[in-house]
DNA sequence: GTCTATAAAGAGATAGAC
DNA sequence: GTCTATCTCTTTATAGAC
């Protein structure tokens, strides 16, 4: 009669239930800040205060865990930036979006977003590979934004926008580096900062230069 | 009569032999790609072409070489961007040397500075401070050109100086994650690019906007 | 300076009781 | 759904020969 209710996790790659929340966000927080290598089963087991063996009843292995982490990161800032995308029309207007959303979901998911970026390298090549196709679809995501933007004539075309596009991932990802949740500076500001930055650059060539949109 | 010519290594942190900078090496590329814990000793051996146990005549322990790998890395670019520096007056100026040289150098030791940048975390806490300490202070030099920048109205100063210095050190950082030596964009391409990027925005709303200089 | 052999500890994962 | 106990494999590092 179809699914067992125990072990869930054993047949489709999805974790659903709440304790799998807790388990992917528990895994995902020691695998930023460990390593996905340097994190030991019996870490996240003691987090969440159980044995180790424990763990294996709602995953099927280590890998899972990371590989769920990936999948979760990346649908997530995939969806929140296409939805920010599609509420602007006017192509700057469309790029501060995209680099406001992408700076609110990922630092709003730090762990995962973070583990997804980084830990990518523990994958089998399988899933490797996967998670990477869907990485790429989310630049292109970006990338078209810029290549639209150059179209409509509202940025610099003497740039490629392969390349305009890299400095601008450039400018959202190392971001999870440093940002501390509860410092000094808010995401949403962070987002405004980095906007502004990509946008109007640094230097006084220009007139307007207004920061305070 | 001091010093002994076997197991140099066992008594400073320097690593000077030419088998001592090839071993640095080989570790460096496997802790970039693999991450430090995903690296086995057995690996590095493999590519040196000796045996592991071979290995701890040159080092005392595998964390000795990583942590060998973050003091040259940063030494070095201190060095070669403080340089740049010291060659150029005009405040914007300065900022473009910083960017290009920070660029070159780090791309032109990918392996090494990767390697100081993400596994860091897996010194023990003395030498992760220490490491820390030294990389505090080559920001501090970044943000200081920032600043100085400011001051002689060159740049816009309605952003503080510390979060335009975080958000070009994300212009620069992520780009070790992404960029391949022989690739269709060399260093020095990208380094102009970033710092165009940088001083001059995206956008369209000045005149002069040309990226050739 | 490199080898073989091995120590000593720790890893991921499984079996079966409760 | 969690436990204790254990299997099996791998890890870093050392000992001592050459």
């Amino acid at each position: 009669m179809g699914k067992k209710t125990r072990g869930a996790s054993q047949e489709t790659e999805a974790i659903p239930s709440e304790r799998g929340k807790r388990l992917l966000s528990v895994a995902a927080k020691l695998f930023r800040t460990k390593g996905y290598a340097g994190t030991k089963t019996r870490e996240i087991a003691a987090v969440l205060g159980i044995q180790k063996a424990s763990l294996y009843y709602h995953v099927r292995s280590k890998e899972d865990l990371l590989y769920n982490i990936c999948l979760e990161s990346l649908s997530r800032i995939r969806a929140d930036v296409r939805a920010s995308l599609d509420h602007e029309s006017q192509p700057i207007e469309r790029l501060r979006a995209l680099i406001k959303t992408h700076v609110a979901t990922a630092l709003g998911d730090r762990d995962k977003h973070a583990s997804m970026l980084f830990e990518l390298r523990s994958l089998s090549d399988k899933r490797r590979r996967e998670v990477l196709r869907m990485r790429d679809t989310y630049e292109d995501m970006v990338r078209d934004a810029v290549t639209q933007a150059q179209a409509a004539g509202a940025i610099r075309s003497d740039i490629p926008a392969k390349y305009l596009s890299l400095a601008l991932l450039n400018l959202l990802n190392w971001s999870i580096f440093w940002f501390k949740p509860g410092g000094e500076l808010t995401a949403q500001e962070l987002g405004k900062i980095l906007a502004t930055v990509f946008v109007e650059g640094v230097g006084l060539n220009d007139q307007l230069g207004g920061y305070s949109r």
